[in-house]
DNA sequence: CTCATTTCTGTAGCCACTACAGAAGCAAGA
DNA sequence: TCTTGCTTCTGTAGTGGCTACAGAAATGAG
């Protein structure tokens, strides 16, 4: 066997994982306990071994969890692609969650709208007509 | 003293001030042990008794949650406005809470944009093409 | 071999509630 | 007066998604 057929095993420890991903350590391993990430092999010392397929993963769940998807959304898309039949259910939750997403952003908008309104009627420094002090006076 | 001079006490209990403001009995027993609405006073049973003006100071601390300014924000505007000179310190919180919910609506934007593409690329129902599937595979 | 750094487990804290359990108060009807 | 059923009480624990320790053990470079 030539040395250059020896395939690289890309395995590093949880530390350099966490600086290539940009996942918090502690967040690692949290992801393991709750069963999103599989749980790596270990030194005999009992370090966790990560190979090129666990930072894969982690980076696929950094990604979702950055677009807004909650952990159990995460879990299922997981479950989905592992599953082979994926395209379909994997649209139906981005869609739902994009729904979510627009409800949101409709929610803060409104609230946005309405403290810019007191905001411009408390910029003149004045006690009456400020809608907040005015909110806790006796009517 | 003719009746009508007398002041209505206007007391009521948890439950019918939990109607009438729309809080959660939990959430206003809440409120008050991390010291946000006062202590009211008790039957001799042991009971809450609250008047009017704890039910003002309720439905402002319920309007300014509803507006998203957290707990803290919530208990600086109470003491701002118990202190007097209000209006000034109030306006800056008010814009600093504003600021804080533009930038939300402009992540909650971004996101919903890269969302709405993927759900897009994925509607096809093929995997291969898949920005979620494709993610997760090696490459 | 020494020493600094990394990693380990386990637990507790964060925010803003919400959900109990089990006990006790209270008001209306018989 | 007594019962019945509703309300309220305290205290604790759970939620989501991490984050922050403490104290011990493993590791790697010099």
């Amino acid at each position: 066997m030539p040395p250059n057929t020896i395939p690289r095993v890309e395995a590093q420890s949880i530390g350099p994982l966490s600086a290539q991903t940009g996942v918090n350590i502690e967040t690692i391993r949290y992801y393991e306990r709750i069963g999103l990430l599989p749980a790596p092999p270990r030194t005999r010392g009992g370090r966790r071994i990560y190979s090129a397929e666990h930072r894969r993963r982690l980076v696929f769940i950094r990604r979702m969890r950055e677009l807004g998807f909650p952990i159990e959304s995460v879990r299922a898309l997981l479950g989905m692609v592992d599953g082979g039949h994926a395209c379909a259910d994997v649209h139906a939750l981005t869609v739902r969650h994009l729904d979510d997403m627009r409800r949101r952003i409709g929610d803060l908008t409104r609230v946005a709208a309405i403290l810019e309104d007191m905001a411009d009627r408390c910029a003149t420094g004045e006690t009456p007509g400020c809608p907040i002090v005015e909110a806790l006076s006796p009517d």
